[in-house]
DNA sequence: CTATTGTTCAACCCATAGGTTGAATATAGC
DNA sequence: GCTATATTCAACCTATGGGTTGAACAATAG
């Protein structure tokens, strides 16, 4: 599994997507953050791992405590990846809208419109 | 598993990316889809499911030929998200950038620059 | 030194994902 | 009607994901 698999297999769990959204709040530390959910501290230890190895989360160690931060860089790869489709897409549709000019521009030359 | 997650879920393998991708080029038949890969045709049908459940493809049947086709919208609701999470950023840089002029200005009226 | 707090490691459980093969179904062509 | 083509369904296998619990380890507090 690649860097840009693991990041949205990482976002695809809701959990996860929750810690990385508070992350963009700034660094918190380990225990705070897994405060709110309705798992075992080990099971958010677990997702926070997975946000690691997907390079979205960074953890700094003071002490016994572990502050996590957010790294942006590979959601805004995704970014970049959607946009590339987004680029496809319309040069598909202006492709087919240029034959469709094309094909209106032939059907006057035979005397006849193409519409109804 | 609501549709997000399946969307990111659908996108974070690299055959169904590229289906993806081949669709975003226009309508393509289930076997012409499965061609190029080196697994099984069920392999590819079972890929085009999740595609499916996911909102990510449209099926046409023609006879006994499925013509596949591409939905962009789940795509866009997944740059809708990451707009969000970069307005999320953008607004904590701000305010930091705030503090520390804040900051600045509370130096200056005790005399001092705070920088070197 | 000992107790407490913060965090991970390890083993386990169960459900799901991605692949296989073989059979079933639906349509087309002759 | 028979055969070939397009596609899915069903059963199975193995690996992985997300959760649990219990123990370990590290660092602070008293």
């Amino acid at each position: 599994m690649d860097t840009f698999d693991q990041t949205l297999a990482a976002l695809a769990d809701p959990t996860r997507r929750a810690i990385v959204q508070r992350l963009g709040g700034g660094e918190i530390r380990v225990t705070d953050l897994a405060k709110p959910y309705a798992m075992s501290l080990n099971a958010v230890s677990k997702h926070i791992r997975v946000l690691e190895n997907a390079r979205l989360v960074r953890r700094r160690r003071a002490g016994r405590e572990h502050f996590l931060s957010l790294d942006p860089q590979p959601i805004e790869a995704i970014g970049v990846w959607i946009a590339e489709q987004k680029a496809v897409w319309a040069a598909r549709l202006q492709s087919l809208d240029a034959l469709l000019q094309a094909e209106d521009a032939d059907a006057i030359n035979h005397g006849k419109t193409g519409h109804d």
